[in-house]
DNA sequence: AACATATCCGACTGGAAAAGTCCTATTTAT
DNA sequence: ATAAATAGGACTTTTCCAGTCGGATATGTT
């Protein structure tokens, strides 16, 4: 409860790893024996990294990735976006549209839990890569 | 990822169900139809809560429960610290003497998780109950 | 052209944690 | 005695996450 998934880690370590390079290119397989990360799934978490363009990769022999942006320009919260593919919700109905908890109707710390949710986001888009350098 | 437990929403609920009544005794079965809540599982939440000295429980008929202390002294990380039995950790080496993640020992991230962590703590334990009333 | 070394990406498995259920014992007002 | 409540252990189900596998594509080197 409350934990950041192994993904995020993952990808918070690899990207401080290659802004601690100066923005060299870096391979998965550099960093998951480095860091002693499954190779498999830090490949995963940089592709999403790259799609979500905090990241730019480099296919065939010699490809990599490097940072698409400063270190200083990369949140916290940006990683985990992307890495999960949503805004993070402390609630599963905060930021939804269909409501599956049967509490819903009656249900009277939606709107204090928001708030919560709102003082957390900052937290983490405060922190920037760079103060993990 | 970084949700609140649905024991903890319960709980708090409950909690903020019991202060909005001016802290009159209040029955498992009253919150737990009122809201939705499945009984048995509320009947356990309110269990660890009053075992954790944050409502009082009065058992046989016309029993039920009530707050041990005042909506404005009962934190929502109380509330979380009782439910969960631990303090809310955002990763699994925060506050443990056993190391099991594999990365641990080259891990670059563990000192400013944990500045995150203190503020995420901040968050959780400026906001009392009094506030969701 | 062949090869080696990368990224890309979907599908799958296993295990752990969360959510919910069941059953029985105990307490206490009436 | 009875009814209504908490106490609490054991269990099942569901959901999510970590990790794995297999094969495709891209690209520099020889
Ligand atoms: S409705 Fe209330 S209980 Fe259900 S998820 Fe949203 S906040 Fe939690
Ligand atoms: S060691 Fe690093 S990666 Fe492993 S849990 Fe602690 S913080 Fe997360």
């Amino acid at each position: 409860m409350l934990k950041l998934s192994k993904k995020v880690e993952y990808g918070l370590i690899a990207i401080r790893h290659i802004a601690s390079l100066g923005n060299q290119i870096s391979t998965v397989k550099e960093i998951a024996e480095r860091y002693n990360i499954p190779n498999e799934l830090l490949a995963k978490v940089m592709q999403k990294l790259a799609k979500g363009k905090v990241i730019y990769s480099y296919q065939g022999s010699l490809g990599g990735y490097t940072l698409a942006r400063a270190a200083d320009q990369i949140s916290i919260m940006d990683v985990i976006h992307v890495i999960e593919g949503t805004q993070p919700a402390i609630a599963e109905c905060l930021g939804k549209i269909e409501h599956t908890c049967s509490v819903y109707d009656n249900c009277t710390i939606k709107n204090p839990l928001e708030k919560i949710q709102y003082n957390l986001e900052q937290v983490f888009s405060s922190m920037k890569v760079s103060e993990i350098v």
